[in-house]
RNA sequence: GGCCCGUUCGUCUAUCGGUUAGGACAUCAGGUUUUCAUCCUGGAAAGAGGGGUUCGAUUCCCCUACGGGCUACCA
């Protein structure tokens, strides 16, 4: 690594929300410039203004908030001393540059009329040749190549709609060297001849991204690997421009793919992969869709760091829980991998799990209050949380709390069919009535003391705990599974408990 | 079609010429947990195919196959 201090920038265009891929690639990004002590830049990139979604700017700022991955400089977070830091604010930096181009010889201004440029294309295909508009085409159209410098005056004065193109070389190797694949060679022959500036006054993302990572002095470029194919043609970009020598080191990474079949993942994906594809909840502004997200559907965003740092990366090493910390550490770009990772959702479930219990019972708690107080129950504090800290060692997912707690909170009034079925017999009323006996004379009731009292009321009844403490659990939550038996009823408290008892031999005798 | 990138267990991956090809998730089988959705132990499971190079290839090179990306006045 040279000396030149690292700034990186995630690039979105807010075409809609950022989906998972994006995410994964801000989050390369982040950790990269966090370990060499860099800057991390977001930039928003809409110069297509037929293409803008509105909200999808501040999801992509919420989003990266919501992660814990936050630009250090850019839109949402600050000016630095590069603003603006959306392109749309920075319209009129990019002429001059396609200008400076044109005035070198390196590009031409285009009049073409995109039925000039349908017209081109059936013809080339009529004569089975590749249609693009490059070193052999550009003789047959309208441009400053082919028109009198007159008439490009001239149309020019009218205000005539044009296009500046690069003129690409008939044919010259390329090479790029890409951080993660090594030499990449492109031979110009295979590149057509690109629009860098359009008839709407703004430039394509060609032009505006070189220019933009040259004027905000970025280091490395980390970005998709769908941008792998014009990659050489920003390499000449730079060249031409005179910029070479400060051009960014590049990296492109694998791409996420669904996990089922073949293809990238996509935002269209949505929902039918049976885990989200957006880091939070978006509404679509138009047809009002809503398609989830990881914060909605109980995952953490330390876990979704976590989960996405490992989808194209690893350290080398066995260890697979890494703290944000702990990551920005062990990160190098070197150790991406080089192919596309398909989404595992049982991995990332696996993931969310093991953040799950050891997340504060406080933080649970919150999530789980608004449930409960969603259903107008009243509850101490301190209650949601100590039941956060006995069913947190179950669940996967914060939005399963409730699911897995609601008995804490509502007594049940069924009683799970099949363990009943299993285990009632001629006993079982005698041996609860005995526990109850043995609870209504207790002064203490601690998880001891209860354990005590149900171990008792077994030898009496000459009873296997095996085949009762199942049907126990079932009288007292009503379902089949969950937390350490004693530990729950001592947090019902003993009348609690009792009543729960009492109901459910009301209930279960036939 | 053309150009570019890729290809190790079902999935994510380790291996930087010599390993019984390792780990994790999932799966299966046991075992704990006096019950369970936790936990532990164990099993099954992979180098796309073909040529080279080499004493020796998963590892380096070539070809084929397959997968992916790009091929717009979209990013």
């Amino acid at each position: 690594m040279d000396e030149r201090k690292v700034r990186v920038r995630f690039a979105p265009s807010p075409t809609g929300p950022l989906h998972i891929g994006g995410v994964r690639t801000a989050l390369y990004n982040y950790l990269f410039a966090k370990k060499h002590q860099g800057d991390f830049i977001l930039r928003i990139e809409d110069t297509d203004q037929t293409r803008f979604v509105s909200g999808a700017e501040e999801y992509i700022i919420e989003s990266l908030k919501w992660l814990g991955i936050e630009p250090n400089e850019g839109v949402g977070f600050g000016d630095g001393q590069f603003a603006p830091y959306k392109q749309s604010e920075r319209k009129n930096s990019y002429r001059q540059y396609a200008e400076q181009l044109v005035a070198s010889g390196n590009a031409y201004y285009a009049f073409d009329t995109s039925e000039d440029l349908e017209a081109m294309r059936e013809r080339l295909k009529a004569s089975n040749v590749d249609a693009k508009y490059d070193s052999i085409t550009r003789s047959t159209m309208k441009n400053s190549l082919t028109l009198s410098e007159d008439e490009v005056k001239q149309r020019l004065e009218n205000k005539e709609q044009f296009v500046i193109r690069l003129k690409v070389p008939r044919k010259e190797e390329v090479k790029l060297y890409d951080e993660i694949r090594g030499w990449v060679n492109v031979n110009t022959s295979s590149i057509d001849d690109k629009v860098l500036f359009k008839s709407d006054g703004m430039p394509t993302y060609h032009l505006a991204n070189v220019v933009d990572d040259y004027l905000m002095n970025i280091s490395h470029v980390i970005r998709g690997e769908e941008w792998l194919p014009s990659a050489p043609l920003h390499v000449l970009l730079y060249r031409y421009l005179g910029w070479e020598s400060v051009m960014p080191k590049f990296a492109h990474l694998p791409l996420l793919l669904k996990p089922e079949g073949n293809g990238k993942l996509s935002k269209r994906d949505g929902d039918r992969l049976g885990f989200p594809v957006f880091p939070i909840e978006w509404k679509d502004p138009t047809t009002n869709e809503i398609l989830s997200g990881y914060k909605q559907n109980g995952y953490l965003p330390e876990a979704v760091i976590n989960l996405l740092a490992f989808l194209g990366w690893n350290p080398g090493t066995a260890q697979e829980i890494f703290s944000k910390e702990e990551l920005i550490q062990a990160f190098s770009i070197e150790r991406v991998s080089k192919h596309g990772a398909k989404f595992d959702v049982n991995k990332a479930k696996w993931f969310n799990q093991q953040y799950v219990r050891h997340v504060d019972n406080k933080i649970l708690a919150a999530e789980l209050k608004n449930n409960v107080t969603e259903k107008n129950i009243s509850v101490d504090e301190i209650y949601v949380e100590k039941v956060c800290g006995l069913v947190k060692e179950k669940i996967s997912f914060t939005k399963e709390l409730w699911d897995y707690s609601q008995y804490f909170f509502v007594a049940p009034t069924s009683f799970d069919e099949s363990v009943i079925k299993k285990r009632w017999n001629e006993k079982s009323a005698i041996v609860l009535n005995d526990i109850i006996e043995s609870f209504q004379n207790s002064i203490e009731f601690s998880h001891s003391t209860i354990e005590n009292a149900y171990n008792e009321a077994l030898i009496k009844n000459e009873m296997q705990s095996k085949d009762f403490l199942q049907l126990f659990r079932v009288c007292l939550s009503g379902v089949a599974s969950g937390p350490p038996i004693f530990e729950m009823a001592e947090l019902f408290g003993k009348e609690n408990t009792i009543l729960r008892l009492e109901t459910a031999l009301k209930n279960i005798k036939q």
